[in-house]
Formats: C-alpha cells, sequence, structure tokens
DNA sequence: CTCTGAAATGTAAGCGCTTACATTTCAAAT
DNA sequence: ATTTGAAATGTAAGCGCTTACATTTCAGAG
C-alpha cells in the first residue's frame, strides 16, 4: 500500500498538518529540524503527495491542458515540443487531447474544461467554430488561444504570422526574382492561416502594381495529394503561371508530383515555394524554397502566456496579448530568377 | 462556479447519494421518474461530475498514461494514435509523457505512478534502464510494455517484429534480387530493435550460407547525419557491398545523401533498404524498398491488452502475454537486381 | 388490515490532502 | 520569575464524490 500523510506524520510522531507544512509551499514554518526528519521519514517510505487529493484540496491539479485539431504531422509534434518544454519547466504537467475520427474539437475542449482536469488550456483553433466561443465563456478558466484569427480578442492569442510571411516571399519573387506570373494554391477557405497567407500573396501583387487574376488563385486543403490537383489545374491553364506559390510544403510537394508527373522540370519549367519549413523539406530535390516557421516558438510562447495569467491568478489581470511568430525564407532551388523570354 | 452533486440534489429534492447512484454505475436502483428528474436537472445546470473527486472516493482515474522516451516523428505520433483510439473508445482518457532534454524516461514513469494519476500505463522501453524494472515492480499498477526486449516476461509485452522484417529483408535480398554483397548499418547497440534487426540480418546470410563481413557491419545511431557517415564510411572500404540495408528510414535517408554527394547513383552504382515505411519514403527519389511496419498497430494493440488487464482488476490475473506484430516489404526502386559483372 | 421483503432513498464516513484557526512552545524582554 | 508575542505545531473542517449500511416506502401476500 503506498505510504500517505498519515504514515508520515505518525512515524515522525507530528501531526499531518506540519507534514503537508513541511513538503508544502510553507516550508519555512516549520522546523528546521522537524523538516528534516520529515524529509528522511518520506525518503524511507517513498512517500510522495497525492496529486489528486492535492488537487481536491486546493481546487489546482497542477497541469495545462493542450487542445489540438491534430496530432500527426511535424507541424502539431513541434507544437507539443514546445508546450511540453515551457509547462515542464514552469512544474506543469501536460494534457494533451486531439480531435480525431471519433472525437471532435469540442468534445476534446469539454473533456478538459468540464471535468476540470486542468488548471488552463493552450487551445490551438485552425478555423471558425461557433460552439467554441460560447464553451470558452462558460467555463472561466485561463485559455491562450493559438490562431490566426479575428474576434476572441479578450483573449491570450498567438499565431504564426501568416501574412508577413506570405507577403515576403511573394515579394522575394516578384522583387529579387523579378517574376511576374506568379500563381498560389491556398489552403482552405475556412482556416485562419490559409486567409492570411492569401492575403499576404495578393497584397505583395498589388503593392508591386501586378494584377491579381483569379484563375491562378486556386484553393486546395493542405495535403499532398491536393496540391497535386491544383497543380495540374493551374498547368492545364491556357496562360500558365511561371511558379507556384503553394501555402503549405504538403501542397509544394503535390506540386513536385504533379510536375515530374506531367514533365516539367523544377525549377527550369515551374518555380515552386511553400510555407512552413517542415522536416522533410530536406527530401524534396531540388530543395524547396520555403518560408521558415518556428513552430516550437508558437508553443513556447503561449505556454509563457497561459503561465503568466496561472500565476497572476488573484492579482488584476493584465490586458490579452496578441503575439504574432515572424517568420523567414529559406532559399532553395525550386524556382529561380525569371529568365527574359 | 460550477454545480456541484449538492446544487442538483437540492433541486431534486434528493440526497447526494441518489444522484450520485443515477449518474454512476447504479442507475438501475433509482427509480426511472427520478433518474429522469435528475438527468434534466443535470443538463440545466450544466453539471458534470468532478473526475477528480470522483477518484478520490473510488480509487481510480479513468486514465491510462503512456511513456514514450520521445514524441517526434512519425513513429512515436502513430503510437499515440493507436493507443488514443483504443483508450478513448474504451472510455479512457490518454496521458502522455515522452522524456526530453530535461526530463529523463525514468522520471516520466515516476511522475505517473507516484502521483497516481492513472489507472495503467503503456511504457515503450527503446534500451536497458535498470532502474525500470525496479520502480514498476514497487508500484503495483497495471503495465503493457512496449519493447523488443528480453526479460520483463511477467509483463504483457508488444513488439515489431524485427528479427522477422530484418531476415526477410536481407533474404529477398539475397534470395529474389541475387545480391550477395550486403552491409547493415545497424542501430545503437544498446537499442532492442536494433539488436533484432541486427541479428536478423546475419541469421539470414548464414542461412544463405553467405560469410558474414565484420567490416560491412557498421554502427549508428538511427539517425540521418549517422546514416550518412556510416554509408561513406562503407563506400571507402576496399572491398564495397553492392546494397546497404539500412536499420531503419532515417539512415537509409542518409545513405541516399552520401550517395548523391559522392557520384554514386542508387539504385545503379548502390542498393539502399531501410526498415520501418515511415511517411518521409514517399519523397525519397527513387522509393526506398523498406520493411513496413504497422506502427499504430503496435499502439492498438498494447493498449488492448492494458485496458484487458484493467477490466479484469479484481478477477484472476490472465497469464502475460507477448505479441510481435508482424512486418512486411514495400518494394520500391532503390534496389535492382544483381547484374552479374 | 397487517405483515414482509424488495425497491428506493437517505445518512454519514471516508478517500488524502490543505489551511484557517486554536493551542502550545520558547526565546527574549521586563 | 514573569510576561509577551512570534514561531511551531495541532485540530478539525472541508474539497466533491462513492458506497456500506440504515431507514423508509410500498406492492403484494396473508
Amino acid at each position: 500500500m503506498k505510504a500517505t500523510i498519515y504514515d508520515i506524520a505518525k512515524k515522525a510522531g507530528v501531526s499531518i498538518a506540519t507534514v503537508s507544512r513541511a513538503l508544502g509551499e510553507n516550508r519555512d514554518k516549520v522546523k528546521p529540524e522537524t523538516r528534516e526528519k520529515i524529509y528522511n521519514i518520506c525518503k524511507e517510505l517513498d512517500y510522495s503527495p497525492n496529486s489528486i487529493a492535492k488537487y481536491l484540496a486546493k481546487k489546482t491539479t497542477g497541469s495545462i491542458g493542450l487542445v489540438l485539431p491534430e496530432i500527426q504531422g511535424d507541424f502539431y509534434t513541434e507544437i507539443i515540443k514546445g508546450v511540453d518544454e515551457i509547462s515542464y519547466s514552469g512544474g506543469y504537467n501536460l494534457l494533451v487531447a486531439s480531435s480525431h475520427s471519433r472525437r471532435n474539437i469540442v468534445e476534446s475542449i469539454l473533456g478538459f474544461m468540464k471535468e476540470s482536469m486542468v488548471d488552463g488550456v493552450v487551445l490551438m483553433i485552425p478555423s471558425m467554430n461557433k460552439q467554441i466561443e460560447s464553451i470558452l465563456s462558460k467555463y472561466q478558466i485561463p485559455v491562450v488561444i493559438i490562431s490566426d484569427m479575428e474576434g476572441f480578442d479578450e483573449y491570450d492569442k498567438v499565431s504564426i504570422d501568416n501574412y508577413q510571411g506570405a507577403y515576403s516571399i511573394t515579394e522575394y519573387l516578384i522583387k529579387t526574382l523579378g517574376h511576374t506570373k506568379i500563381a498560389t494554391i491556398c489552403g482552405p477557405e475556412e482556416n485562419f492561416d490559409a486567409q492570411k497567407r492569401k492575403k499576404g500573396y495578393i497584397d505583395a501583387l498589388k503593392d508591386a502594381g501586378l494584377p491579381i487574376e483569379k484563375r491562378w488563385i486556386v484553393e486546395s486543403d493542405f495535403t499532398i495529394k491536393g496540391g497535386e490537383i491544383a497543380c495540374s489545374r493551374l498547368l492545364s491553364l491556357k496562360e500558365k503561371p511561371d511558379v507556384i506559390f503553394a501555402a503549405n510544403d504538403n501542397m509544394a510537394a503535390g506540386c513536385y508530383n504533379t510536375a515530374n508527373l506531367l514533365g516539367y522540370k523544377i525549377p527550369e519549367d515551374l518555380g515552386v515555394v511553400g510555407f512552413d519549413h517542415v522536416a522533410f523539406c530536406d527530401f524534396l530535390k531540388p530543395k524547396l524554397t520555403t518560408v521558415h516557421v518556428q513552430v516550437s516558438e508558437i508553443g513556447r510562447v503561449s505556454t509563457n502566456l497561459l503561465l503568466e495569467r496561472l500565476s497572476n491568478k488573484n492579482k488584476e489581470d493584465r490586458p490579452p496579448k496578441h503575439l504574432k511568430i515572424s517568420t523567414g525564407i529559406i532559399i532553395g532551388n525550386s524556382v529561380i530568377k525569371k529568365t527574359t523570354n
């Protein structure tokens, strides 16, 4: 049987209150000698407090929750890694929930919230969901949102600077490489990241005085397959683009496949650029030019915000912060200077 | 303030015991009408039981823990996916812990065990660790081990059939493709999977009457970089192998890089085969011939064993099961029939 | 109409801890 | 020696639930 605080108290000849104090935040309120004695007995009996009983008494679990739309893929594990790192060093346990075929994101959140299993949650919302708002306002635990959406301004929000990333790489294609015929494969319409990336692309073209060609904007779904289909659509146009800006690396990889299949050489016949800089980029030949995102930084930053909130529990609340993680461009060989022909 | 069982009881004009019964496993011990009334009030007040208080009273958390050596990479997320799927459908929550720079695997296990946060754990042990054994025997909660190690026979164990996989692909190289000069890059010596894969390779050579060439067995660390180094080592030998069996796909990818760099064409100048069939294989050109492993199946199978144990809590224990997940060969274009030259 | 026992419900203890408040201890001040 | 108040410790309630046991209800038997 596992030792309880009573066992320790009895063996040390003190009350359980003293043991609790010696082990908790008020160590200094117990005499150093007794404290020492208690420590030794704890070690001897291999005692460690039951965290669940502790919760019931303190109303704080020492855990934070991370809710993701999905768990597979480098992107999400990087986020987890970032969150894990910070929560661990802040002394918190991390519970991860993700939606899957049999559980949607709302259920995941509710699981945490309703059963009061966590002190706070980091919540990634990739696209609009009406239910979420009402849930969040109902349960009053601290929440940090990872999303590039409008609204939810009363919460801390963190996201990649999608707009800036897309703008920069488009501008790079135009100004540095001299391209003018640039198409984009954007992500799902309801996806916030996709929206911002598309906007960055459009604004960069506009600012350069280039026309926005509707046919060169095709929507897809952030998957490789989706990229393949979208690419072949673009290549079948009468007026073909010279470069495709795929809104993520998966779809860029899809472009590689299609180009390969149809006999286009990258970068000579078709330039491709991506977004995310996920791990598999290293395996693409030629190396993909893409927007680098410090994904784990998103996790770290958002968790820091959450811990800030948690430690301020009873003090006055600071106003919500809205942070963007900046991006950079990774130059590969998947697109070259425009040749005048 | 969140509603408690008292709120429900008061509003329904019954005792908390009745509410508890109406909501728990003994629903049938409360009159249908009262039950109905209680349900409605719960819905109205948006009540759901505090699972932590429930634990304290019942001594069962409704959660299982998954302890991984790491969380990054397709391999681990596939495992998580498998475990998640089964635990979810069995009504359990899943807590995932992994070691990282600041927390080793033993700490991860202890976190779960000591604080009694989980009813059982699925534990992946990739290499020998003496502490683990004593920890496991100290805390008597059900454990399923994912590992291809000897020992721990009193626990349920699940693993990939590493030996069979390695044997098969080596045999395939010999018998089907006619190769005789086959080198291997094996994983870390202390890693159980690596040990078994190496043994499979050796036995297949032996059984075919081929000599075991010490210089053709080089140890590495399952990383891409490690594969690169090991490959250049093999290619610098006076007597070069025709094919390299890399003990995982990462190292196989490393071989691709090195071959590329040194001017060897795959598969003409050098054949490469891998193990795992992780997602990025699709991006390797030419497509990698490798051993397919149903990774998520490992998670599913082990979790099923655990749930079996948990549901049998008080009945007689069944003897431990030791299961191997079988493998298959994915034929790519990274190795071709031996040409007589 | 009373009796009986199963069904329905209530009472209260207990799960392992924290903590407000009460009590005791003890060194320093008088 | 006595007083005093901070320091150290103890007492006991309470966190939200489950459940053994006690009590009440009530349909059917006598």
